[in-house]
DNA sequence: GCGACAG
DNA sequence: ATCTTGTCGC
């Protein structure tokens, strides 16, 4: 059934890391699946974006996920799901993806079609292996995912200008591993970075499109309310 | 060794 | 991420 030079998302599921080595080396394993050279759904197109969130309740150690499903061209909500599942390892930086993949991969199944693109909370390929949240996800899930991160995590860059849509590189050194885009006036830019399948202008784009009112894409918000909903109700 | 560090 | 009151402003 699998493809050669392909992933089973299911057998990388049964072969989950049990310590952070074991996480870093998968990272690193797959971190070559990862494509960089498609251009990804042009802005405007005809289909779903799909914002993907979750939440923690340390206490009980659980995580319940969020995957809401927005006409790409209105931003109209067209469908949602959730899942809830255990958190695995504590919060270690760069290695985010391992606490929240394995349930925001089961909310996304309960979604009623597959989704065309994917909008993570974090980043893709700006990452210390070049292997983030968003691209471990498209990785997994063959679609064209992009990252979306609130902070700057280890990276630096000039502030872009003023306006609604300028930009800056984000950068790792002197290498650009996405960009800080400015989505309201005067108001902290968003980090974008390509996950998978889609290019960093492309992305920059969707995440603008996404973005008309709030600092943060519509996508991200309806998927971060639901979630918190979700894990209020356990 | 020390500090910083997506969510 | 999450813990949390009031407060400034549209």
């Amino acid at each position: 059934m699998d493809t050669p030079g392909t992933i089973s998302c299911d057998e990388e599921l049964r072969h989950w890391p049990a310590d952070e080595d074991q996480a870093r080396t998968v990272q690193d394993r797959l971190r070559p699946y990862v494509r960089l050279d498609e251009p990804g759904p042009e802005p405007g197109f005809e289909g779903t974006v799909v914002g993907v969130d979750v939440a923690y309740d340390d206490a009980r150690n659980v995580v319940a996920a969020a995957a809401v499903a927005l006409d790409a061209r209105t931003r109209a909500v067209v469908d949602e799901a959730t899942a809830v599942g255990q958190v695995s390892i504590p919060y270690v930086p760069g290695l985010l993806a391992f606490r929240e993949i394995p349930t925001v991969l089961a909310a996304l199944d309960r979604l009623a079609r597959t989704p065309d693109l994917v909008i993570c909370d974090g980043y893709g390929v700006a990452h210390p292996r070049r292997f983030g949240l968003a691209s471990h996800l498209g990785v997994l899930t063959g679609l064209p995912t992009i990252g979306v991160a609130k902070n700057p995590f280890t990276f630096r860059y000039d502030p872009p200008g003023p306006e609604r849509g300028a930009t800056s590189p984000l950068l790792d050194g002197d290498e650009e591993v996405g960009r800080a885009l400015r989505t309201q006036k005067g108001v902290k830019p968003v980090f974008v970075s390509v996950g998978h399948r889609v290019s960093l202008d492309r992305a920059c784009a969707h995440t603008l499109h996404l973005a008309p009112d709030y600092r943060i894409p519509e996508t991200t918000r309806a998927a971060d309310a639901l979630c918190r909903r979700a894990l209020a109700g356990i």
